[in-house]
DNA sequence: CTGCCATATGTATTCGGTTACATCAAGGAA
DNA sequence: TTCCTTGATGTAACCGAATACATATGGCAG
């Protein structure tokens, strides 16, 4: 491996001038310059990125916490923030936290022990009181597609209640009245705010949510398809069923056909996401869309200028609208 | 920030000896080890890794080259290195290359700077020369899911000729003869290796592929469409198409769905990878599957290994074979 | 009691850079 | 000519740990 101080020797200056080149170089007279600009390029010099952050104090990357890499989901988020950093010459590292509370922590202070300069962390299983200790102790940290009213201006998200609302206002648009739904864990907040919002959306056209026709998924497809055979068992007749994802969605147009029943002839179903699944299954899932590429960029750009102190946030939109997507799954309800 | 040398104080030792309670508690005397840990946990003292990987010139972890972090394929190979290596004590840090040739030039290297121990590189766009050059200056590097001849042993992959071979022994036991295949892009080594098994396959029945029943896609969905509508436009019957991937079965499925061709009643469809999409469309497509997470771990302990300098890469399986799942996209042919 | 060895701990250097501060030379103003 | 300013470069400390080597302590054999 080849050093400044190789560089250094062989261009004739000090290591200090040579590190001047590389990130100063205005500062560095043109002759000298171009001569250990030279040197660099002969001997294949490449700065040590782990001798520069331990001497800068700063990696210029930012982290991630997901929950896993292998769905869209936290995929796309990750996208997101990779791609916008990169354009303000920032990194990118991730760490899984394989959905436990644990794995969160540990993920989010491995990256932090790497010296990165934010973190952008997805917490699902992390009560609010902790995360809102930490949020205290790493003034760099954001929050991803979680709501913290404590530390509002930390957080980049999804409306959920609007996400819930537009489902239900979308669905009475279509004539539905009686609606089921099939939600994530409890635990999640997203559930709660997606329900209140159907709930404010129902409410609007005079409907009730009948306790009933709610069933607690856990975002998976089977439970997606657990969840409907329940529903369809309480023998209660609903002509629309909104799922808080589209995995669970594809679970409940399984259960459905598993059943002969005629989707959306005679059951309208909703997603929630719009990941790929949703425009392969068949018919193709009408869902609400979350832009989360766009989340991801945001949460990034926003860990990226509490890291460097620039003011570019303000300005920086942290709070996402869904929008429906219109596919094949939802019509008109019979009148 | 808490460091190791304000532990040492606090503790009454030497840095030295901290230093030795974190990495090698049992040569420290077991009453300095306890104060040193107290003092450690009440002062909440984490190592700083920059530091550490600087002074031991050992990051204990892996990077991770692949083309983006948006698709299952991707997904669940990183997966597979990251939970794989976790077990063995090693971090995972992974790039996207953005699907080109100098995105996977600057990735590797990014790694490399950043003193990985070892890099799995997931490379479509970089040519065999080159490639070779890298893999001979870094000895710890390992290819994912390529094969390149001279350096066989640096190597984790799917078989793709016995893959390809395995399609059409499938589809002939299933009675088809006319056989159509929608390749990826033919600068894929992949492409070619699956087609080869393909024409293998077909010959050990004696059946040659009529080169106008194979048409070039992409491995996106939209290319699979137009690849079939292509082949379709060719009037050249056939009773089974295999694509490349599940992408382009998806396309096609939806050609055919477009055109009022029944699947598999009237051409049956197998796929490639057996990623989500697979088990979601309608009907569900039967295809090969490459064991990706298997795949991924293999390559992050063989890369392991490599840097470890353990033996323990012998006996490590890094060729793989693919397997038929048998959904309902293919069915027998007409007699 | 002496000497030797094993165990426990400390000292000081090193990893590869960055950066505050010192130094030096050249050019311009007085 | 002299002094000061400005720009270019060097010197040396430092970032936070790991580790080779030196040293101190205690136990035991002879």
């Amino acid at each position: 491996m080849v050093t400044i101080l190789q560089v250094s020797r062989q261009a004739g200056v000090s290591t200090a001038t040579v590190s001047r080149v590389i990130n100063n170089p205005e500062v560095v007279g043109i002759r000298t310059r171009e001569r250990v600009q030279e040197v660099i390029e002969r001997l294949g010099y490449r700065p040590n990125l782990v001798a520069r952050d331990l001497a800068s104090r700063s990696s210029r990357t930012i982290g991630v916490v997901i929950n896993n890499f292998s769905s869209v989901y936290y995929g796309l988020m990750l996208e997101g923030v990779e791609l916008a950093l990169r354009k303000v010459g920032y990194k990118t590292i991730a760490e899984s936290s394989q959905a436990t509370s644990e794995g969160e922590r540990q993920a989010w202070f491995s990256l932090l022990d790497r010296q990165c300069d934010g973190v952008v962390v997805h917490s699902d299983n992390l009560e609010d009181d902790e995360l809102a200790v930490l949020l205290d102790r790493q003034p760099t940290s954001v929050l991803l597609n979680r709501y913290l009213k404590s530390h509002a201006d930390r957080c980049v998200y999804l409306d959920n209640v609007q996400g819930g609302r537009l489902a239900a206002e979308y669905l009475i648009s279509k004539g539905h009245r009686r609606i089921a739904t099939i939600t994530g864990p409890t635990k999640f907040y997203q559930t709660n705010d997606r329900l209140k919002g159907l709930h404010q959306g129902l409410a609007q056209a005079g409907i009730t949510l009948d306790p009933d026709l709610v069933a607690e998924g856990d975002f998976h497809e089977a439970g997606g398809e657990t969840a409907t055979a329940h529903l369809l068992d309480t023998q209660k007749p609903f002509t629309a069923l909104f799922c808080h994802n589209d995995e669970m969605a594809a679970g409940a147009m399984e259960t459905c056909r598993r059943r002969g029943i005629r989707v959306p002839e005679e059951i309208s179903i909703l997603g929630f996401d719009d990941v790929n699944v949703a425009s392969h299954l068949t018919p193709k899932l009408t869902t609400v869309r979350q832009p989360l590429r766009e989340i991801g960029a945001a949460a990034g750009i926003l860990a990226h200028s509490l890291a460097t102190g620039e003011a570019a946030n303000s300005g920086l939109q942290t709070v996402f609208e869904a929008e429906i997507v219109e596919r094949a799954t939802v019509m008109d309800a019979a009148p």
